[in-house]
DNA sequence: TAGCAAGATGCGAAAGCTTCTCAGTTGTCT
DNA sequence: AGACAACTGAGAAGCTTTCGCATCTTGCTA
């Protein structure tokens, strides 16, 4: 189960690399900053250094477990990788994290690189509005 | 002319705004990170502090003279602000960054985040890949 | 199952970007 | 010119993220 990742990444299954693997899926917000994993890791009384949730996230990162996001908000955040690519709404007043895809999108976005002659490696597209339950609490 | 800009902004014209503006519209690269136009600023001899700089863009930025991104390389770049909205290619390799809009991409968007029930206020979309140039050296 | 070497960890220090503080300076308005 | 608010420079400080290193674990081997 959990482990077998780890292992499959070539990494040594670990308390740490555990129990942050068990936060990632069992927290219900899909984005977490490594802020949001050191203190859940606390709550848990779990003794693990911030120095090492990022060494272990960004592990995890190069092992494609896990996707960092980088939004306007000065620090990353981290999502299990679920395989598929995705877009992102991002609620400017309650921080809440829509996913999307638009396959629309991703075409357009394939023909305009090859238009300007470059090779995609990657891209992000994040919307920031108000989502509903912000702009009915005014 | 550029003190106009300055002034319409409700700020005080001073030598600072003045060479920063100046470095902004000047510049071959549309982009410039704080510390570029403080090099630029020493270069060209005038005895400004980083922190000036950081808070004169803040200003412009407030001001809508010039718009802060925030790509996957850890630093801000500003642009002087043409009015129009556009996105972004970047190039991984040599930074290099060329713009573009795209009607049916901005459509979409507007459908999926009405879909969504958000109201859009911004939306940033960078593509990262390879540029010509770069692909040919290997 | 005891022992070992490579790999992980935790802590504090440090780096990099950005903002803040504050005393001194400058622009603007009269 | 004078007064006052606004602005600036320099360094300190804040934040997120990474590094260095001594210590501890994991996973393999005998």
């Amino acid at each position: 189960m959990d482990n077998q990742q780890i292992k499959d990444a070539g990494l040594k299954v670990t308390r740490p690399r555990e129990k942050i693997l068990g936060i990632l899926e069992r927290s219900g917000r899909r984005h977490l900053s490594a802020e949001d994993v050191y203190k859940e890791l606390l709550t848990n009384g779990d003794d693990i250094g911030l120095a090492t949730v990022y060494r272990v996230l960004t592990q995890f990162e190069g092992a494609g477990l896990v996707c960092r996001r980088h939004f306007e908000t000065g620090q990353s955040v981290f999502e299990l990788n679920s395989g598929d690519h995705h877009d992102h709404l991002v609620c400017v007043r309650c921080n809440r994290v829509v996913e999307f895809v638009d396959s629309v999108i991703e075409e357009r976005q394939s023909a305009i690189a090859a238009q300007h002659g470059f090779h995609i490696e990657d891209h992000s597209l994040v919307i920031y509005g108000v989502c509903t339950d912000c702009a009915v609490k005014g």
